[in-house]
DNA sequence: GACGAGTATAGGACAAGTCCCATAAAAATC
DNA sequence: GATTTTTATGGGACTTGTCCTATACTCGTC
């Protein structure tokens, strides 16, 4: 559900298209918030307005596709506003890195250490990303007023405390490995059903 | 890809049923780093079995239905072996809380907040179960050895770190919102395509 | 004694997300 | 001049995850 109202609450800032959608909104600003693959954007838009939340208008274009410019109706800010107040509970974890250091126990120190070696490297990576968008301008579909470029703020603060605190981890990790995990009991490895 | 090995690790450690699977592991054990519906883990079994990384056999029971009980193949175990080294991108963000913080900025500040505190609350009781996990004695199904403990603790760690961080920044946003938010400019709503 | 909880498996329907492809032309780059 | 990138939309196939249902017997509670 939470992609259907990303997309009224970029469409309730400014009308746009599911090609600015995508590449202003989900790739850009708000990418450190949720994600979206392009054909999922345009499969919401045409969802969303076949239950009139959203309706659309064809901008002709020479060379290129016409634009369909998407804009929110009144139906369709009542829904944002009604999931906006609508309680909902906190999302279940499922975090990839975590099952394999779960898992690792059959890879040796050096190897668990480059396994998360790599991952702090990514990590760091999306720390400086963030940073960046951090320094830079509100981007225009992120906020259109002081109080929309101060929740925005809000986000990047989040996804930035979050990804420090992955960092840290991994540092207190590789601090326990560098002073040696405790060898594998040797594993009974019968192949019976 | 990761709830397939995730199964083949589970049954690694200790030949079990889709039963024991969803509610020792993925409801017990392992609940921090990853969940699973219980359809989609006996789903997930049976893919398993055809592509030969498990095999199962029927544990007859008097009253309740057989036991299936699955346990790992050479197979099975080359391709968790081979999980485990193959390195991976970081997983996309996603989180409904943000997105609302993202697009709250048609709320008052007391709404936003009240959605910080019910959030924050959810939060905290994460937390306390998670250390509750951790000075508890290591389950059997997230570790054989002391090794397996040790690496067991270390998601636990992360786990903790992460959800801290959620809890300190929503303490931040919340001191924020004390001092007043900015308001919102009046918004034009027409409502022509 | 009815009723719910626990043990155990499995199916259907559907929503959400990923990946890959096709079309089409302008503009930028090599 | 050829190739790649950008702009723009959309379809198909597939994997993942959620929810709900059915079956069937035991055991403990009200």
């Amino acid at each position: 559900m939470t992609l259907e109202h990303a997309i009224l609450g970029f469409l309730e800032r400014e009308p746009m298209t599911g090609y600015d959608l995508k590449t202003r909104c989900f790739d850009g600003a708000a990418g450190h918030v949720w994600t979206a693959d392009q054909a999922q954007v345009y499969r919401t838009l045409e969802r969303l307005s076949e239950r009139g939340l959203v309706r659309s208008r064809a901008v002709p274009q020479r060379g290129k596709p016409d634009r369909r410019l998407y804009r929110i109706t009144t139906k369709g800010r009542e829904a944002l506003l009604a999931w906006l107040r609508r309680p909902e509970a906190p999302t279940a974890v499922r975090d990839p890195l975590l099952m394999r250091v779960f898992m690792a126990g059959d890879l040796p120190d050096t190897e668990i250490a480059g396994l998360l070696t790599q991952a702090r490297d990514d990590y760091q990576v999306r720390l400086e990303t963030l940073r960046a968008e951090a320094a830079a301008p509100v981007p225009s579909c992120a906020a259109t007023d002081a109080r929309g470029a101060e929740l925005y703020r809000m986000t990047l603060g989040a996804a930035m405390a979050g990804t420090r605190a992955v960092i840290d981890w991994i540092d207190d990790c590789m601090e326990r490995i560098s002073r040696g995990l405790p060898p594998a009991s040797p594993q009974v490895t019968g192949e019976g059903v």
